[in-house]
DNA sequence: CGGTTTTGACCCGCGC
DNA sequence: GCGCGGGTCAAAACCG
Protein backbone atom coordinates (compact mmCIF):
# COMPACT_ATOMS: atom_id res chain seq x y z
CA UNK A 1 0.00 0.00 0.00
CA UNK A 2 2.41 2.72 0.62
CA UNK A 3 4.41 3.41 -2.70
CA UNK A 4 7.75 4.03 -1.17
CA UNK A 5 9.78 4.92 -4.02
CA UNK A 6 13.37 5.08 -4.52
CA UNK A 7 14.92 7.43 -1.71
CA UNK A 8 17.90 6.68 -3.03
CA UNK A 9 18.15 9.66 -5.45
CA UNK A 10 21.68 10.87 -6.60
CA UNK A 11 20.16 14.59 -5.63
CA UNK A 12 18.75 13.32 -1.91
CA UNK A 13 22.38 12.64 -1.21
CA UNK A 14 22.92 14.59 1.64
CA UNK A 15 20.07 17.12 1.28
CA UNK A 16 19.03 16.48 4.51
CA UNK A 17 22.65 16.49 6.15
CA UNK A 18 22.84 19.83 4.83
CA UNK A 19 19.56 21.21 5.61
CA UNK A 20 19.65 20.18 9.08
CA UNK A 21 21.28 23.00 10.52
CA UNK A 22 24.06 23.80 9.26
CA UNK A 23 25.02 27.78 8.03
CA UNK A 24 27.66 27.59 5.91
CA UNK A 25 29.08 30.57 7.32
CA UNK A 26 27.91 29.76 10.75
CA UNK A 27 30.07 26.49 10.30
CA UNK A 28 33.34 28.83 9.41
CA UNK A 29 32.47 31.05 12.76
CA UNK A 30 33.67 30.36 15.87
CA UNK A 31 32.80 27.44 18.10
CA UNK A 32 32.66 29.11 21.48
CA UNK A 33 29.93 27.08 22.57
CA UNK A 34 27.39 28.63 24.81
CA UNK A 35 26.47 26.62 27.85
CA UNK A 36 23.17 26.48 25.79
CA UNK A 37 20.29 25.05 27.66
CA UNK A 38 20.58 21.20 27.73
CA UNK A 39 17.51 19.45 29.31
CA UNK A 40 19.94 16.40 29.51
CA UNK A 41 22.85 15.17 31.43
CA UNK A 42 25.23 12.64 30.59
CA UNK A 43 26.45 12.96 27.73
CA UNK A 44 28.40 11.34 25.54
CA UNK A 45 30.02 11.95 22.37
CA UNK A 46 30.98 9.89 19.52
CA UNK A 47 34.47 9.51 19.02
CA UNK A 48 33.95 9.34 14.98
CA UNK A 49 33.24 5.52 14.13
CA UNK A 50 30.01 5.39 16.00
CA UNK A 51 27.70 7.08 13.97
CA UNK A 52 27.40 5.47 10.26
CA UNK A 53 25.57 8.32 8.66
CA UNK A 54 26.45 11.64 9.66
CA UNK A 55 29.42 10.98 11.46
CA UNK A 56 31.16 14.32 10.60
CA UNK A 57 30.99 16.25 13.17
CA UNK A 58 31.06 14.90 16.90
CA UNK A 59 27.96 13.99 17.91
CA UNK A 60 27.02 13.95 21.78
CA UNK A 61 24.63 10.84 23.03
CA UNK A 62 22.94 10.81 26.59
CA UNK A 63 20.95 7.64 27.08
CA UNK A 64 18.68 7.78 30.08
CA UNK A 65 16.74 4.52 31.50
CA UNK A 66 12.90 5.57 32.58
CA UNK A 67 10.60 3.41 33.95
CA UNK A 68 7.67 3.13 32.28
CA UNK A 69 5.12 5.30 34.04
CA UNK A 70 2.89 3.03 34.83
CA UNK A 71 1.33 6.16 36.31
CA UNK A 72 -1.89 5.80 33.62
CA UNK A 73 -0.83 2.23 33.65
CA UNK A 74 -4.46 2.07 33.13
CA UNK A 75 -3.51 2.22 29.67
CA UNK A 76 -2.33 -0.75 28.41
CA UNK A 77 0.28 0.38 26.33
CA UNK A 78 2.63 -1.80 25.06
CA UNK A 79 5.61 0.36 25.08
CA UNK A 80 4.66 2.67 27.99
CA UNK A 81 4.93 6.12 28.12
CA UNK A 82 8.37 6.75 27.56
CA UNK A 83 10.35 10.31 28.12
CA UNK A 84 8.49 13.77 28.51
CA UNK A 85 11.06 16.06 27.60
CA UNK A 86 9.44 19.54 26.77
CA UNK A 87 10.70 19.36 22.94
CA UNK A 88 8.77 18.08 20.37
CA UNK A 89 9.65 15.70 18.34
CA UNK A 90 8.62 13.73 15.37
CA UNK A 91 8.84 10.10 14.89
CA UNK A 92 10.82 9.50 12.18
CA UNK A 93 11.58 5.64 11.70
CA UNK A 94 10.73 2.40 13.72
CA UNK A 95 12.40 -0.55 13.54
CA UNK A 96 12.94 -4.17 15.43
CA UNK A 97 15.98 -4.50 17.05
CA UNK A 98 17.66 -7.75 16.24
CA UNK A 99 18.55 -8.32 20.33
CA UNK A 100 15.27 -7.55 21.70
CA UNK A 101 11.54 -7.96 21.16
CA UNK A 102 10.85 -4.66 21.52
CA UNK A 103 10.79 -1.95 18.29
CA UNK A 104 13.53 1.07 18.86
CA UNK A 105 11.54 4.19 17.58
CA UNK A 106 13.67 7.18 15.78
CA UNK A 107 12.69 10.71 16.87
CA UNK A 108 14.13 13.56 15.49
CA UNK A 109 13.35 17.25 16.92
CA UNK A 110 10.88 19.43 15.98
CA UNK A 111 11.39 22.08 18.32
CA UNK A 112 13.05 24.23 15.75
CA UNK A 113 13.53 23.52 11.76
CA UNK A 114 16.96 22.00 10.46
CA UNK A 115 17.47 21.07 14.34
CA UNK A 116 19.71 18.18 14.27
CA UNK A 117 18.79 16.89 17.71
CA UNK A 118 17.36 13.33 17.63
CA UNK A 119 16.40 10.50 19.93
CA UNK A 120 16.00 7.09 20.31
CA UNK A 121 13.22 5.73 22.54
CA UNK A 122 13.64 1.47 23.40
CA UNK A 123 12.36 -0.68 25.73
CA UNK A 124 15.11 -2.11 28.04
CA UNK A 125 15.64 -5.69 26.96
CA UNK A 126 16.20 -6.68 30.74
CA UNK A 127 13.87 -4.26 32.10
CA UNK A 128 10.84 -4.61 29.96
CA UNK A 129 9.60 -1.74 32.66
CA UNK A 130 12.14 0.63 31.69
CA UNK A 131 12.42 2.33 28.55
CA UNK A 132 15.90 3.14 27.19
CA UNK A 133 15.99 7.15 25.63
CA UNK A 134 18.96 7.75 23.41
CA UNK A 135 19.70 11.71 22.79
CA UNK A 136 21.85 12.76 20.65
CA UNK A 137 23.22 16.02 18.96
CA UNK A 138 25.71 17.67 17.09
CA UNK A 139 28.42 18.65 19.27
CA UNK A 140 28.16 22.28 20.32
CA UNK A 141 24.37 22.82 18.86
CA UNK A 142 22.10 24.31 21.05
CA UNK A 143 18.68 23.18 22.08
CA UNK A 144 15.60 24.42 20.40
CA UNK A 145 13.17 25.52 22.15
CA UNK A 146 10.91 23.65 23.98
CA UNK A 147 7.76 23.37 22.71
CA UNK A 148 5.17 22.78 25.47
CA UNK A 149 2.32 23.20 23.63
CA UNK A 150 -0.56 20.35 22.88
CA UNK A 151 0.33 18.25 20.29
CA UNK A 152 -0.58 14.82 21.08
CA UNK A 153 -1.86 12.36 17.84
CA UNK A 154 -3.22 10.06 16.45
CA UNK A 155 -1.83 7.39 18.55
CA UNK A 156 -3.20 4.44 20.46
CA UNK A 157 -1.77 2.77 17.56
CA UNK A 158 1.51 3.36 18.15
CA UNK A 159 1.17 1.10 21.15
CA UNK A 160 3.60 -1.18 19.94
CA UNK A 161 5.57 1.41 19.10
CA UNK A 162 8.00 2.06 21.38
CA UNK A 163 7.43 5.52 21.41
CA UNK A 164 4.76 8.11 22.52
CA UNK A 165 6.83 10.79 24.22
CA UNK A 166 4.95 13.15 22.73
CA UNK A 167 2.03 12.02 24.61
CA UNK A 168 3.64 12.91 27.98
CA UNK A 169 4.67 15.88 26.79
CA UNK A 170 1.74 17.22 25.18
CA UNK A 171 -0.32 16.29 28.39
CA UNK A 172 -4.16 16.65 27.60
CA UNK A 173 -4.03 19.15 30.44
CA UNK A 174 -6.29 22.33 30.11
CA UNK A 175 -3.23 24.10 29.44
CA UNK A 176 0.40 24.05 28.63
CA UNK A 177 0.91 26.62 31.44
CA UNK A 178 -0.63 25.23 34.09
CA UNK A 179 0.52 21.85 33.63
CA UNK A 180 3.73 23.50 34.56
CA UNK A 181 2.24 21.98 37.87
CA UNK A 182 2.49 18.82 38.42
CA UNK A 183 5.78 18.18 40.50
CA UNK A 184 4.40 15.72 42.08
CA UNK A 185 4.60 13.17 39.51
CA UNK A 186 7.09 14.17 38.03
CA UNK A 187 9.68 14.48 40.81
CA UNK A 188 8.83 11.29 41.45
CA UNK A 189 9.30 9.77 37.90
CA UNK A 190 12.69 12.23 37.64
CA UNK A 191 13.19 10.32 41.12
CA UNK A 192 13.64 6.85 39.52
CA UNK A 193 15.02 7.77 36.31
CA UNK A 194 18.40 6.63 36.05
CA UNK A 195 21.90 7.55 33.73
CA UNK A 196 23.36 4.69 32.35
CA UNK A 197 26.95 5.08 34.41
CA UNK A 198 28.96 4.06 31.88
CA UNK A 199 27.23 6.31 29.58
CA UNK A 200 28.12 9.28 31.57
CA UNK A 201 31.65 10.67 30.50
CA UNK A 202 30.84 13.97 32.10
CA UNK A 203 32.26 15.66 29.41
CA UNK A 204 32.91 19.24 29.63
CA UNK A 205 32.87 21.14 26.56
CA UNK A 206 29.20 20.04 25.77
CA UNK A 207 27.83 22.85 24.64
CA UNK A 208 24.49 21.63 23.50
CA UNK A 209 23.08 19.26 26.78
CA UNK A 210 24.87 21.17 28.85
CA UNK A 211 26.27 19.21 31.76
CA UNK A 212 24.21 19.09 34.62
CA UNK A 213 25.15 15.87 35.08
CA UNK A 214 25.62 16.66 38.79
CA UNK A 215 22.32 18.09 38.82
CA UNK A 216 19.91 15.72 40.80
CA UNK A 217 17.63 13.37 39.18
CA UNK A 218 14.92 15.56 40.07
CA UNK A 219 16.11 18.91 37.58
CA UNK A 220 16.65 16.02 34.87
CA UNK A 221 14.65 15.87 32.19
CA UNK A 222 11.09 14.36 32.01
CA UNK A 223 8.93 16.89 32.88
CA UNK A 224 8.08 19.75 31.57
CA UNK A 225 7.83 21.72 34.09
CA UNK A 226 11.66 21.76 34.53
CA UNK A 227 11.85 24.58 32.86
CA UNK A 228 10.17 26.12 35.20
CA UNK A 229 12.20 26.34 37.74
CA UNK A 230 10.03 25.86 40.46
CA UNK A 231 10.95 22.62 41.24
CA UNK A 232 14.61 23.34 40.19
CA UNK A 233 17.00 23.00 42.92
CA UNK A 234 20.88 21.85 43.15
CA UNK A 235 23.04 23.29 40.83
CA UNK A 236 21.48 26.86 39.68
CA UNK A 237 24.59 27.04 37.55
CA UNK A 238 22.84 24.49 35.26
CA UNK A 239 19.72 25.51 36.03
CA UNK A 240 20.17 29.16 34.91
CA UNK A 241 20.52 27.56 31.54
CA UNK A 242 17.12 26.83 31.48
CA UNK A 243 14.30 28.06 29.35
CA UNK A 244 11.64 29.98 30.91
CA UNK A 245 9.27 28.17 28.62
CA UNK A 246 5.83 30.04 30.66
CA UNK A 247 6.79 33.06 28.09
CA UNK A 248 6.41 34.12 24.83
CA UNK A 249 8.36 32.84 22.29
CA UNK A 250 10.46 35.88 22.31
CA UNK A 251 11.66 35.09 25.72
CA UNK A 252 12.72 31.75 24.94
CA UNK A 253 14.79 33.25 22.14
CA UNK A 254 15.91 35.67 24.04
CA UNK A 255 17.41 32.93 26.31
CA UNK A 256 18.75 31.37 23.56
CA UNK A 257 20.08 34.48 22.41
CA UNK A 258 23.46 33.12 22.73
CA UNK A 259 23.10 31.37 19.88
CA UNK A 260 25.16 28.88 18.08
CA UNK A 261 27.48 28.44 14.97
CA UNK A 262 24.33 27.21 13.52
CA UNK A 263 21.56 29.78 12.40
CA UNK A 264 18.41 28.15 13.36
CA UNK A 265 15.25 28.80 12.43
CA UNK A 266 12.44 28.96 14.92
CA UNK A 267 9.03 28.90 14.02
CA UNK A 268 6.19 30.20 16.26
CA UNK A 269 3.91 27.44 16.00
CA UNK A 270 1.20 29.92 16.12
CA UNK A 271 1.27 31.82 12.87
CA UNK A 272 4.09 29.74 11.42
CA UNK A 273 5.88 32.24 11.14
CA UNK A 274 9.51 31.68 11.13
CA UNK A 275 12.07 33.92 12.68
CA UNK A 276 15.79 32.98 11.30
CA UNK A 277 18.29 33.54 13.85
CA UNK A 278 22.14 33.47 12.80
C1' DC B 1 -5.17 22.16 6.20
C1' DG B 2 -0.92 21.35 8.57
C1' DG B 3 1.80 18.60 11.24
C1' DT B 4 2.56 13.57 12.75
C1' DT B 5 2.70 8.85 12.56
C1' DT B 6 3.02 4.79 9.96
C1' DT B 7 5.67 1.68 7.48
C1' DG B 8 8.35 -0.45 3.84
C1' DA B 9 12.25 0.67 1.16
C1' DC B 10 16.72 2.41 0.75
C1' DC B 11 21.46 3.51 2.42
C1' DC B 12 25.67 2.63 4.46
C1' DG B 13 29.21 1.10 7.81
C1' DC B 14 30.96 -2.96 9.72
C1' DG B 15 32.00 -7.80 10.15
C1' DC B 16 32.96 -11.94 8.05
C1' DG C 1 32.87 -8.82 -1.94
C1' DC C 2 28.62 -10.01 0.39
C1' DG C 3 25.38 -9.86 4.03
C1' DC C 4 23.66 -8.10 8.27
C1' DG C 5 21.83 -4.66 11.00
C1' DG C 6 20.96 -0.20 12.32
C1' DG C 7 19.45 4.32 10.81
C1' DT C 8 16.90 7.38 7.63
C1' DC C 9 13.61 8.68 3.95
C1' DA C 10 9.37 9.63 2.22
C1' DA C 11 4.49 8.68 0.53
C1' DA C 12 0.28 7.90 2.46
C1' DA C 13 -2.79 7.70 6.29
C1' DC C 14 -4.41 10.27 10.25
C1' DC C 15 -5.66 13.40 13.74
C1' DG C 16 -6.37 18.10 15.64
Amino acid sequence: MKGRFRRGNPFRADLEDTGVCRTPKAENHLPESPPSSGPFTGLIKSPSTSSPKRSRKSIQKKVVSIPVKDSDGSRLKGEGAPPADSWAWRKYGQKPIKGSPYPRGYYRCSSSKGCPARKQVERSRDDPTMVVVTYSCEHNHPWPVPRNSHHHHQNDAADDAAGKSEMEISTPGPEPELEAEAPEQEEDLAARIKIEPSLMPADDELGWFAGMDTVPPSSLLESSSFFHSKTMVGSDTDMALFYPMREEEDSLFGDLGELPECSVVFRHRDAGTQLQIS
